[in-house]
RNA sequence: GCACCCGUAGCUUAAUGGAUAAAGCGUCGGCUUGCGGAGCCGUAGACUGCGAGUUCAACUCUCGCCGGGUGCACCA
């Protein structure tokens, strides 16, 4: 080992530290691109066929690649199994490992690959192991602190637009825990495709037409009605308290739709109505004529129209306010907003263009086949003329489209509407191959409470704005203790409310239904966002202490040890090879549409970094070594800025004290 | 009934087909004359639901069974 020889760089100059560092290539994904070269050139295999790991377990180098056993069953050499007893096999041993030799002594003779391993060797069952050279690694904290806000980040997807749809609450409905989850896995998707060089669309789709919506205005009204409230008492109150009274309206509209035939077929017939008025809504706004004739028979008249057109319109306005809020809280700003009222009838005319072709005509509605391709039959549009969720969702690629030239448009949805979108995908694909191809469906699990399943029907839900206030009336009790100033407590409180609700919501897979438990599932401590945000903080708290004694900013070229002059310990060696996996954790966590992988980095670093602060003093005062108090705060920095970093992936914002 | 998803430590979960299955909470024990204890160290706890198969290698892929969830024509 040449441990001593760790810092030895040119550049090195005791005046100005390192110095012509900028003129260095970036090492995002250089260290992995080279020795992915170098192993195509060893082995003759393809650059997509080489399996290259980061391994969990130190002990097996900073990259382990599998590549033997690979070329192994590639090779021809009959399965030992089927071969007949009198033969004598050749045990995979022998094999693998003259392979393993052979691929190693053509990597070590590679001049390319020197430049950036420092050893390379044999393990197992026929791994080979790499370790990167600690200059390398030096290299990279220097590089931490070149990028700063842009470190990990790629341009892979550099020329990619993609569109992610998340979400999608409705209006006259409550924004409610599930909302909130869809809402921070989505985010964190997006950004997550930002960072590698993708130009993203957010989307928000939301129901501003439907049978919930009809449902809602029959019990708002009855309601109202009850209360002897008009609407302009009612715009009277807090936007809350209307939300709150909007919600209770959906319940009584729909308890009465399943109780009760006769509401039943009013609140079907005020569906109609409630589509026409949203056509006239759009009319008197921006002028848009309707494109589609939800009364071919003049059924409904202008009064009836007008009855319920003043609720319907205040009301979603409300609501579209209401929610503005809440994504302003969390962080989120849509680039396109697409209501149903409008998607609808692009969707239905989308259906009517392809009657006959890809849609038939089937007991009054129209709908699509899907067992021609081993799916369900699905309505499209309904016997009442009226465009169903899938029609809406098939308008609404097209639209998207239309704003935004896209290459991928994600769709995020909970995960019981999954066969649901097969069969859309499938129609759509019949009608438009390319943006058929280009849509992926994601659904992500459920969150139920502990009693089971949340229902706005029966009430038993919990809103968005519920779990937030509570989870920050826990971090105040904390904050109690902390010195933080009063004016802090507020702004603190509100980041590590949130930080410790989306974490808790992306440290899982996506797939995984969530059972939501006040007490389980909201952490302030162990692997929990607050967890990630105190490391944070305290990286940034010892950081400014450094600051006071030399009454100016970090310089961070002058932090590097000179070299010769220091052999790192083990867990400082710990740090520096985890920062170089983040943007490789990055990429896999965008390409495999997986936050939660981004977790189990972020947290495996924090705790690298509490164990170095527990077991190592950092300032001068501590180190008695100028030079090693200067190191070891380049790490504390670095480590302070790819939590940032990964956080701000996550969707969350990192106070600097808490 | 059919289809899809899920069964990993007491609880909640992790693990691009790879090496000794990894954490948190909870248990039990320890760490503050020192940079933030929302922290750190240690301890016990798993035949990865059961049974076959594919593979050099299976928590991961295939089949069957058992248990749970969701969906299956006019809700979204």
């Amino acid at each position: 080992m040449d441990l001593e020889r760790i810092f030895l760089r040119k550049e090195w100059n005791s005046e100005k530290g390192y110095s012509g560092y900028n003129n260095y290539k970036s090492y995002k994904f250089y260290m992995r691109d080279k020795i992915i070269e170098a192993l195509v050139k060893a082995t003759g295999l393809e650059t997509g066929e080489i399996h290259l790991e980061t391994p969990e377990n130190e002990e097996f180098g900073d990259y382990s690649s599998n590549i033997t056993l690979q070329l192994f069953s590639k090779s021809q050499i009959p399965n030992p199994k089927s071969q007949k007893k009198d033969q004598s096999p050749i045990t995979n041993h022998q094999s693998t490992g003259q392979l393993a030799q052979e691929t190693v002594s053509k990597l070590k003779a590679d001049k390319e690959i020197e430049k950036v391993v420092d050893k390379i060797e044999i393990a197992g069952p026929g791994f080979i192991n790499f370790w990167l050279k600690k200059d390398v690694l030096v290299d990279n904290l220097i590089q931490i602190d070149n990028e700063k806000d842009k470190y990990g980040r790629s341009e892979t997807k550099k020329n990619k637009k993609v569109s992610v749809e998340f979400t999608d609450p409705n209006p006259f409905k409550e924004f409610h825990i599930g909302h909130l989850y869809s809402n921070t896995i989505g985010e964190s998707l997006a950004r997550l495709q930002e960072a590698l060089g993708a130009t993203v669309w957010r989307a928000d789709y939301f129901g501003d037409a439907g049978i919930h919506v009809a449902k809602s205005i029959w019990g708002l009204r009855k309601k109202m009605q009850e209360d002897n409230l008009s609407l302009d008492q009612l715009g009277q109150k807090e936007l809350k308290e209307r939300i709150n009274y909007m919600g209770q309206g959906y319940t009584i509209g729909s308890d009465v739709y399943e109780e009760d035939k006769d509401a039943k077929k009013e609140i079907e017939r005020l569906n109609t109505v409630i589509y026409l008025a949203a056509q006239r809504m759009w009319k008197e706004k921006e002028g848009r004529e309707p494109i589609v004739n939800y009364d071919p028979e003049n059924k409904f008249s202008e009064e009836e129209i007008n009855e319920i057109y003043e609720l319907y319109v205040k009301g979603r306005s409300w609501s579209l306010e209401y929610f503005e809020q809440i994504y302003a809280r969390l962080g989120t700003k849509f680039d396109g907003y697409y209501p149903e009222s409008v998607v609808g009838e692009i969707g239905y005319k989308y259906v009517l263009d392809n009657l006959g072709s890809v849609f038939e005509k089937s007991e009054g509605a129209i709908i699509y086949k899907g067992e021609k391709v081993g799916l369900h039959t699905r309505v499209f549009i309904n016997k009442h003329n009226l465009p169903t969720y899938e029609a809406k969702e098939l308008g609404l690629a097209p639209k998207k489209y239309e704003d935004f030239k896209y290459d991928e448009s994600i769709i995020v949805t909970g995960n019981e509407i999954n066969e649901y979108f097969k069969v859309l995908i499938s129609a759509l694909k019949e009608i438009n191959p390319k943006l058929g191809n280009a849509t992926l469906h994601l659904g992500h699990g459920m969150v139920r409470l502990p009693e089971g399943k949340m229902s706005s029907r029966t009430g038993k839900i919990v809103t968005a704005e519920e779990i937030l206030d509570e989870v920050k009336s826990m971090v105040f009790k904390i904050l109690e203790k902390s010195d933080v100033t009063e004016s802090e407590k507020e702004s603190i409180a509100e980041k590590v409310a949130i930080g410790s609700i989306k974490y808790s919501f992306l440290k899982t897979g996506i797939g995984q239904d969530i059972i939501f438990d006040f007490d389980k599932s909201l952490s302030l401590e162990g692997n929990s966002g607050p967890y990630l945000q105190y490391t944070y903080a305290r990286t940034q708290s010892v950081g400014k202490k450094a600051l006071g004694t030399r009454q100016k900013a970090l310089d961070f070229q002058k932090l590097m040890p000179s070299p010769y002059s220091l052999v790192p310990n083990s867990e400082e060696i710990a740090l520096l090879r985890t920062f170089t996996h983040f943007s490789d954790i990055i990429s896999m966590s965008a390409k495999n549409y997986s936050p939660n992988l981004l977790c189990n980095y972020l947290y495996d670093l924090a705790q690298k970094f509490n164990l170095f602060y527990n077991m190592h003093g950092i300032l001068e005062q501590r180190t008695k070594d100028k030079e090693q108090s200067n190191f070891r705060l380049a790490l504390t920095s670095a480590t302070g800025q790819v939590l940032k970093n990964g956080l701000y992936l996550l969707g969350i914002e990192a106070p600097g004290r808490m």
